[in-house]
DNA sequence: CCGTAAATTGGTAGCGCTGCCAAAATAACT
DNA sequence: AGTTATTTTGGCAGCGCTACCAATTTACGG
């Protein structure tokens, strides 16, 4: 006996069942206005017979608010974007919200795009990337009932709401740190950084700082393709190869710095004894190789949270700093 | 002049400003039906000039699909499912449709509840990992008007359509390979497998097949907690702690396995002379690390796109194997 | 230049639900 | 019992869009 219904029960035909009005049957399954027990029961066992599952389609039409937060990340291959999804769905969730995604792959035309598609569903909010879209993107969100959090990344003006960190500071912190242990001829090895504009900002205030400090940028080796150990181990091998000379270098991150790290270890250069090796995440990984990786964690899961939790509740326009902790591993 | 229109241009008022019926508006859009050149700009630039975003809460409650699929998934933190979820997205998007997604962790009546919400949505299609969903989940599913895909596993009965590969199998193959390299002493390190059905129908027949070759599983460690590279280093500790003799560990996946080996690496436990390791997905670090981590390579973007394209194609309901691949790395 | 076929249009009835308001039932007081 | 509060109800007009159908315009052939 496994009959399938046409299409759906609707809200009028478990009116019809239970004997009450439609808008009876829309408050009690809302729990919203005032009914009484005896008609809650006989709505609550109409739904239950006719297995009625309420359309939220319709709901949001004659509502208000959908209860819909787009999430527009550039890449679901990168941890970062993946812990911030991470983060903000459990809140989300609990405040009865759901998640809608899409991935630019970094292009920021492929983001107009997407904005325009994610708008169409009229979200609660939309969530980025950082702070660089086309202006197209910027006007439509502007014009867009809804709420803008940018994630990741503070350098820069916020359209409404934005949570993360200065990328400016964390690659300034990360030259001061191998300044002050005495590294003098360092390296980076990064990947694309005209597409993670993120990392690009790292790396400027990277090279900044270094060159303030005396012992400017020697060598950089960018490897084509995205962020992977793999690309990091390749990457490394390449810089070495033309300047053997260097006592550190820093990653674009930590997949790219472990890549750099087994490189070493397959091929007998001590770390940091002979190179110092210096990441960017933080990722649990590192915390359980031979040697602990020398990195700057970031609070990604920390940041989907916080940036789910302004947005359930509906907080004024802000930029909130949750800033990073350099993780001083065994590799720098 | 930064004026924000009130709620929403509608596409009455583009009708108005473009002085057109709203169902020409309407057609235009959707490029839908048949409408002259001169109409087509006249309600281009009327979108243009209003700023106007379709609203498909409205268009999909008036005509039929919502376009939308959903993703009911276990974890954001295993490379699994955003792997599948990677895969997904590109052939979704290209067809326009749209992924929400949800996360159960692990939990099937967490499932249940995230599969009502979602159904509320009416979307396309409902994407679930494996075959153990509760009865409330299954009937629901049933009775709900849209495709059904359970991935990453086809040992079982599908509700619908099935895009995945065996994990009995896989766990079969794996303890074959070990049989074939000559290890006797053969132990296992896992995380939890009560949560993680699919790990634990790896284990299961991984288990009997060794029986069956006459070299039964010496020992056994399961960890608390999710799995993790932490967790496998950690695991295997405590499992050499108390069985010193083991010639070969099985891994529940690479995370795990990648912490085995770090432990190797770290006490001069010579891999795979003195230990041999066997991980399981296939990740791309370990085709970086010192020596490539032998593993079964699973096909879990492939997975997502197919599964994908099924439902964009509206394929019938069918169970696509797509096997994996064992990779003879250098650990085993 | 007219009749007929084909291409364009506009009007309008819903899609399933919520919000508002008035009606009905019940409770709480003189 | 007579009123006046208070709580429960049901009816119905939309929300913004699409599907359907009828009306209108244009194209075509003789």
């Amino acid at each position: 006996m496994q009959f399938k219904q046409q299409e759906g029960v609707t809200l009028a035909e478990v009116a019809r069942a239970a004997g009450v009005g439609e808008s009876t049957v829309s408050r009690v399954l809302r729990n919203h206005g005032s009914f009484s027990g005896k008609t809650k029961d006989r709505v609550m066992a109409a739904v239950e017979r006719l297995g009625y599952v309420p359309n939220r389609i319709a709901g949001t039409l004659a509502s208000a608010g959908s209860r819909l937060v787009a999430f527009v990340v550039p890449s679901l291959s990168n941890i970062v974007f993946t812990d911030v999804l991470r983060g903000a769905s459990a809140t989300l969730e609990a405040h009865r919200h759901q998640a809608v995604f899409a991935v630019t792959d970094y292009d920021p035309q492929k983001e107009e795009a997407l904005v325009a598609s994610m708008l169409a569903w009229r979200p609660t909010a939309v969530m980025l990337a950082g702070y660089e879209h086309t202006q197209g993107t910027v006007k439509m969100l502007r014009a867009a009932n809804c709420r803008i959090v940018e994630v990741l990344d503070i350098d820069g003006i916020a359209l409404d709401l934005a949570v993360g960190f200065s990328n400016h500071a964390a690659g300034r912190q990360s030259a001061r740190f191998l300044l002050q242990r005495g590294y003098r001829r360092i390296g980076y090895v990064g990947h694309d950084l005209d597409r993670d504009t993120r990392a690009g900002k790292r790396y400027a205030t990277f090279c900044q700082t270094l060159a303030q400090g005396g012992a400017p940028l020697r060598a950089r080796h960018i490897h084509p393709g995205p962020s992977s150990v793999e690309n990091g181990r390749a990457g490394l091998k390449l810089l070495l190869g033309r300047n053997p000379d260097l006592d550190a270098v820093y990653f674009s991150n930590d997949d790219m710095a472990l890549g750099g790290y087994f490189h070493c270890l397959s091929h007998g250069i001590t770390v940091p004894g002979k190179l110092a090796i210096l990441g960017y995440n933080g990722l649990d990984i590192g915390r359980a190789t031979p040697q602990r990786l020398s990195t700057l964690l970031t609070p990604r899961v920390t940041i989907g949270q916080v940036a789910a939790q302004l947005v359930v509740n509906d907080a004024p326009p802000q930029v909130v700093d949750l800033g990073f902790q350099l993780i001083e591993g065994e590799t720098a």
